[in-house]
DNA sequence: CGGATTTGACCAGCGC
DNA sequence: GCGCTGGTCAAATCCG
């Protein structure tokens, strides 16, 4: 966990959530974003809520093994407008970095797609946005100009 | 006033 | 078994 296994995908369809960045100088101007396709750790679904407890031994819950994106940013702020809702449920703090890990869930209903927000301590510009599921619903974006998709554009251009 | 955020508690997994 | 650590919950609080 201290760093991501960043390879990147060649020719897989790979879906990337959209980064659209809102305060235009947002990203230093040369930007870089890392994408990192971490392997499909099994991630226990959830623990098994405390309230209803009825039945502990019922629930062996078939290990969901979610696939996880780990998206690195170079960015000045951490918090990335990728056109979904996100309500925030947690913040921790992480050992060996300075920064808080914040925990963000979609707000659609019916979608639990989980993201969580890192900034390396060795370098604070960076930010590490992990995705943890799969949007089951289209984006909902109050706009969608040709600015922000020009922006995608040089983004994703820069490593390839 | 309603939805989002904050923040400490709680819980499970893991290493020792 | 115990303590540390990461992930989640939920009550309180904030903010539009």
């Amino acid at each position: 966990m201290e760093n991501y296994p960043i390879l990147f995908p060649s020719s897989t369809s790979f879906h990337s959530p959209r980064l659209s960045l809102s305060p235009p100088d947002a990203i230093s101007s040369s930007s870089q974003v890392f994408l990192g396709l971490q392997d499909e750790s099994n991630v226990p679904a959830s623990h098994a809520s405390r309230e209803n407890e009825a039945n502990p031994s019922k629930n062996k819950e078939t290990k969901v093994r979610k696939p996880r994106y780990a998206f690195r940013t170079r960015s000045r702020i951490d918090i990335l407008d990728d056109g979904y809702r996100w309500r925030k449920y947690g913040q921790k703090a992480v050992k060996n970095n300075r920064f808080p890990r914040s925990y963000y869930r979609c707000t659609h209903e019916g979608c639990d797609v989980k993201k969580q927000v890192q900034r390396l301590s060795v370098d604070e510009s960076i930010v590490v946005t992990t995705y943890e599921g799969v949007h089951s619903h289209p984006v909902e974006k109050p706009r969608d100009n040709f600015e922000d998709i020009l922006n995608q554009m040089q983004i994703y251009s820069s490593f390839q």
